[in-house]
DNA sequence: CTAATGACTCGAT
DNA sequence: AATCGAGCCATTA
């Protein structure tokens, strides 16, 4: 039991990404660049996104948590909806206007102070 | 192997 | 404010 290996999800790579992002606290978020510079020199933040939209088939991360440095809800045309990003955010208490996250610089929350 | 792409970011124009 | 170019690195063709 418990002794497969050869998951389909062989990509460590992705699995970090999922970890940060599942560890965003409900009613915050973060942008791309910022979990690449806690995961270290390895990373990107194009391969952030990346990652994100190999999540959005496992459907297990709370990918609407993760914007880009501006705030912005970029990755809401991967989602099953162009809404669904924006009423999920607002659904944890995140204000969405045009798109762009409300008091960001407040929401914003930061894996390499948070898990400092 | 090379070339192109991408849910990014920053600085310059 | 808008646009462009370069850096970034994994994935795909």
């Amino acid at each position: 039991m418990a002794t497969s290996k050869k998951q389909p999800v062989g990509h460590n790579f992705f699995e970090d990404v999922y970890a940060v992002v599942k560890l965003i606290p409900k009613g915050r978020v973060t942008s791309y660049g910022a979990i690449a510079r806690y995961l270290g020199t390895a990373m990107s933040a194009r391969m952030v996104g990346w990652a994100m939209n190999a999540a959005h088939t496992i459907k297990k991360v709370p990918a609407h948590r993760v914007v880009n440095s501006q705030g912005l809800l970029t990755g809401k045309h991967h989602f099953e909806t162009p809404n669904a990003m924006q009423e999920r955010l607002e659904k944890e208490g995140v204000k969405v206007l045009k798109d762009k996250v409300l008091e960001f610089e407040k929401r914003f929350w930061d894996p390499a102070k948070e898990l400092e």
